[in-house]
RNA sequence: GUGGCCGUAGCUCAAUUGGUUAGAGCACCGGACUGUGGCUCCGGGGGUUGUGGGUUCAAUUCCCAUCGGUCACCCCA
């Protein structure tokens, strides 16, 4: 087999690249509608951008190397970083809160799965400079707008929500201390594929001890029952976050998005930087990986671009999404492109079919006709081929009357038009 | 990075368990069809069987390596 693109990267063919339109277009339709404006940055940034401050767990990940001006660059793995460099930069002209979105192509260096690539373009959008939850609860709706406007719904994709103060503050409660924190958080994060005793085992290694584990257990379904949740929290001291959070779901609920969001402690997004709501966007079936993931970083601009701005975001990939689509019916395959095909009944008539297909570009529509002088029954083939929706025949001893042949895709028969007429019309 | 499974036309798959020149459908191109498409019939291009070694009289088939794909780890966008 001949080689093809680098391990991880897509070809996008003609079919390929309408899907990704497909995607891009419903991206943008929801940011502008939530009143996101877009931008972009360099798709090379100095290495030290995500080696300095960023989790360190990317770094490892990156395609980086020397240029020629022997500056270490790496190939952006993730938007954040530029996004907080550009906006520290101007933060202060800026109207507040900054509505940013962004489609940029990420690139890591992995080993490659399915809906895992080495390259991916992936939706950002950022609010910046709102502390409240009014913003998270925005942000999560215009998530959730996506899977809408794809025309999948809340039996499709379910939105699991946790919030990092709270869960830190039930941890307290229960004797978690802060160097057994990553122990816990890596306990609640493999509740679902490891069983109990594994986990135990881990946590007693970091020094949990068995009733403490106990209670870690019991957080993590304890949500159900929110009367129940409360006196826990009530118990953990963590009656504040448990406000701020309920107000949050009080929003999904009035922005119309509640019935998709779950409230799921277990969730525990990978990055370093986020410190407050966090959520994940999964298919209901569980077939396959992330569609979506976000939350609140507050501290990161402050860490990244030295300005102290409240911060949230997400961050939805073209892969996964892709599959989603097309597994649940819902990647419309690529239609017809071409209005009207032009075809030459005879030799002679080719240059008034040509004059024929400039006044119709003029006015705006898709025109082809066969190139090389091809017998009629050939160019109906290849107008038919082409999908086209119109095809009208210029002949000469019609075209002396003034008039042409126009027959719609599909339909049997033809029928006869004045041709200034139709094409006003057409 | 670690381990399991899988690699035959663009796609979906064959090839009598090692046996002659690796076939078919779809797709593509052309002919039948010198002013009327879709149907039909006929024809064509396209493969160093992922690649490189090895075993054998003989390898798509068995062995090793490598590359690629995939799944699970790892990690997460």
């Amino acid at each position: 087999m001949s080689p093809g693109a680098l391990p991880g990267f897509r070809d996008f063919y003609p079919t390929e690249l309408a899907e990704r339109s497909y995607i891009f277009r419903g991206w943008r339709d929801v940011a502008r509608r939530y009143g996101f404006v877009e931008y972009d940055g360099p798709p090379l940034e100095p290495l030290d951008l995500y080696t300095k401050k960023s989790g360190a767990e990317i770094v490892d990940q990156l395609y980086n190397f020397r240029d020629k001006g022997d500056r270490e660059i790496a190939l952006r793995p993730e938007m954040t970083p530029t996004l907080a460099r550009m906006v520290a930069a101007r933060a202060n002209s800026m109207r507040k809160p900054v509505r940013w979105f962004s489609i940029p192509q990420l690139f890591r260096y992995e080993r490659q799965q399915r809906g895992r690539l080495r390259e991916h373009f992936q939706l950002n959008m950022d609010i910046i400079g709102e502390a409240d939850v009014s913003a998270d609860a925005e942000l999560l709706a215009a998530a959730i707008d996506v899977m809408s406007v794809f025309e999948l719904s809340s039996e499709d994709v379910v939105a699991r929500v946790s919030d990092r103060r709270l869960l830190n503050a039930l941890l307290r409660g229960i004797g978690i201390t802060e160097p057994q924190m990553a122990a816990a958080y890596a306990a609640l994060d493999k509740l679902d594929r490891d069983p109990r005793e594994v986990l135990e085992h881990r946590l007693a290694a970091a020094g949990v001890g068995a009733s403490v584990s106990a209670q870690l257990f019991e957080l993590a379904g304890a949500t159900a029952d929110e009367a129940a949740f409360t006196h826990i929290v009530d118990a953990a001291g963590a009656t504040a976050e448990w406000d701020d959070l309920r107000r949050y779901l009080d929003h999904t609920e009035s922005l119309g998005v509640r019935e998709w969001v779950k409230l799921d402690l277990s969730i525990v997004r990978g990055l370093a930087y986020y410190t407050g709501i966090v959520f994940e966007l999964f298919d209901a079936k569980g077939e396959l990986r992330a569609i979506c993931g976000g939350g609140r970083y507050d501290t990161l601009l402050e860490s990244l671009g030295g300005v102290s701005l409240p911060a949230l975001g997400f961050g939805m990939g073209d892969v996964v999404l892709g599959e989603l689509l097309k597994s649940r019916g819902r990647m419309p395959v690529a239609e017809a492109m071409v209005d009207v095909w032009v075809a030459y009944g005879d030799a002679g008539s080719v240059e008034d079919a040509m004059r024929v297909a400039a006044r119709l570009r003029a006015r705006g529509r898709s025109v082809e006709y066969a190139l090389g002088n091809q017998k009629l029954a050939r160019q109906l083939k290849a107008a038919h081929t082409a999908r086209a929706r119109e095809t009208v025949v210029i002949a000469t001893p019609e075209l002396s009357a003034g008039e042409a042949m126009v027959r719609k895709l599909d339909e049997k028969g033809e029928r006869k038009v004045q041709l200034e007429a139709w094409l006003e019309e057409t």
